[in-house]
DNA sequence: GCCAACGTTGGC
DNA sequence: GCCAACGTTGGC
C-alpha cells in the first residue's frame, strides 16, 4: 500500500487519554500496548511526521478528541517482555520481538471534540474502518480527505 | 452491565 | 487446516 500520512488511533481514556499525552514530558510518549497484528503491520508503516487522530473508545461519548504526530518510528515495545506486565507475552524474546510501538508528541486537542455519532452522520467518513460495526482495530490509516473533514469538524 | 462481533487458540 | 470454544473490544 502507498504510505498514508494520516492515521486513527484508539486508546481508552482511562488508561492513556490524550490529555495524559498532552502532559507527558514534551507532549510526548510511547504507544505500548498493542497486541494486534493487523495494528501493529499499520504501525510499522509509520513514518515521522505522519499526523495521528487521537480516538478516545469504550467512554462517554467515544469521539476523536485530539490531533498528535509520529516522532518516534516502530521499535520493540518493552512490555511484550514483562511477566509482570499486562501484555506480557511469553513467546516474544529481546531477540525476536513481536510486538512494536510508536512515539507520539501531541499537537493539540479538537476544539469541539467528534463524537462517534457525527462521525457517523458524516458524508465522506463511511468507508472508515472505524464506523464498522464492532471493529476491534485499534490503529488504522485515515485518507487525507477524511482527515480533512473530521479536523474541519473538530473546528 | 450486556452482548455482538471477531481475532485467537487449540483439539482433532 | 478446520472450526468450536474462548477471550476481548467497545458501543450501547
Amino acid at each position: 500500500m502507498p504510505n498514508p500520512r494520516y492515521w486513527l488511533m484508539k486508546s481508552e481514556p482511562t488508561a492513556f487519554g490524550f490529555g495524559d499525552l498532552v502532559k507527558s514530558k514534551n507532549s510526548t510518549n510511547h504507544w505500548d500496548g498493542v497486541r494486534n497484528y493487523q495494528a501493529r503491520n499499520f504501525m510499522r508503516e509509520m513514518r515521522a511526521g505522519d499526523k495521528v487522530l487521537f480516538y478516545h473508545s469504550n467512554c462517554d461519548p467515544p469521539a476523536v478528541v485530539g490531533l498528535a504526530e509520529v516522532v518516534r518510528e516502530a521499535y520493540p515495545d518493552p512490555t511484550q517482555f514483562d511477566p509482570k506486565n499486562i501484555h506480557y507475552d511469553p513467546q516474544a524474546t529481546r531477540e525476536k520481538p513481536i510486538w512494536d510501538m510508536v512515539d507520539l508528541r501531541a499537537i493539540k486537542p479538537l476544539r469541539k471534540p467528534v463524537p462517534l455519532d457525527a462521525l457517523r452522520k458524516t458524508k465522506g467518513l463511511e468507508k472508515m474502518p472505524l464506523l464498522r460495526r464492532a471493529t476491534r482495530l485499534s490503529v488504522m490509516p485515515v485518507t487525507p480527505k477524511e482527515w480533512e473533514i473530521i479536523v474541519k469538524l473538530g473546528g
